[in-house]
DNA sequence: TCCGTCATGTTATGAAGTTACACTTGGCTT
DNA sequence: AAGCCAAGTGTAACTTCATAACATGACGGA
């Protein structure tokens, strides 16, 4: 995790500069990968760094739609799909939607804070769990591949907000 | 969790013992709290329990029509969530499905592992990494409610199995 | 017995995700 | 330069998952 805190995502912050900075990034992950950062999967992770919230595919497909690009489901999906393969996405099980990664190449498998009331999220450091995890899955021989683990509650701010 | 080891989901054993034991809790459990273990109900968790790993709702809801149940979505999806509810059955987020829960009363938000080779399930405590998640949760301020944790890898048969 | 509540059933609709296939593009070979 | 192949983009059609809205039936208490 970057050293900018771990709920950032839920304080008020420029926007712009951590969208921008989170592009260059990606353009350049991708680049040395050799995959290529093309126009609709370029314009759908600004849409997710926009909108700095879990969006579901059909959403997303919408302003992609405005825009000049295709109308059917499978445009969304695919670019979802890949920025999840390339870790500038993640997706987020419990809402059927996606979010950008505002930490890609630090932590792959981050856990999530997902506010109920303001519908923002965060991502912060799933290491202790998976290890936790880890271990008592290898004392019945399962052997972990992936994991989620995303938590349900209430941010700082809303709870200030409304008691 | 029961002292009947932790893996034991994924281990041969006699069905229609834990079968007939879990449906003879949840009812003494239901009937201590007023709820009111209806035949569709009670049917709907005899069919998680025999099956014995997650199913989906259309999957539950064949098999209650073809008993002579309704045989519209809201049937399966209302004794579901009713048993969801009561805790004694999970639903599985990556997974758009349910399961009986195997330890009622004891692990209300469990782990599971979840195999993708022969999709059985098994529950784990998940005390340890909810504690580490509402730890770093609360350093940020956001007050947890409910965690999912989910971990799909490979079970010891499977593994086993195909190498 | 009347009434209210809970439970079950229906139709209809909405939301999420996939399959299959056609066309384009851009790099690589020869 | 021509031809080829793989990757990318687009579409139509469909499956799967889930809920809304409403009618009917069952049961217990006043």
């Amino acid at each position: 995790m970057t050293s900018d805190g771990i709920g950032a995502a839920f304080a008020p912050h420029d926007h712009s500069h951590c969208s921008a900075r989170a592009l260059a990034d990606a353009a350049e992950r991708l680049a040395s990968e050799g995959a290529r950062l093309t126009p609709v999967r370029r314009r759908t992770l600004e849409i997710l760094l926009e909108n700095h919230r879990a969006m579901g595919a059909y959403e997303v497909l919408d302003r992609l739609a405005a825009e000049g690009f295709g109308r059917q489901p499978p445009v969304a999906y695919r670019a979802l799909e890949f920025l999840v393969q390339h870790g500038l996405a993640h997706r987020l099980q419990r809402l059927n939607a996606f979010a950008a990664c505002l930490h890609p190449g630090e932590e792959h498998q981050p856990a999530f804070l997902i506010c109920d009331r303001c519908d923002r999220i965060a991502e912060v450091p799933s290491g202790p769990m998976r290890a936790a995890l880890a271990e008592v899955a290898a004392g019945s021989g399962f052997a972990v591949d992936r994991v989620t683990v995303e938590a349900v509650g209430t941010c700082a701010i809303c709870a200030e907000d409304r008691g």
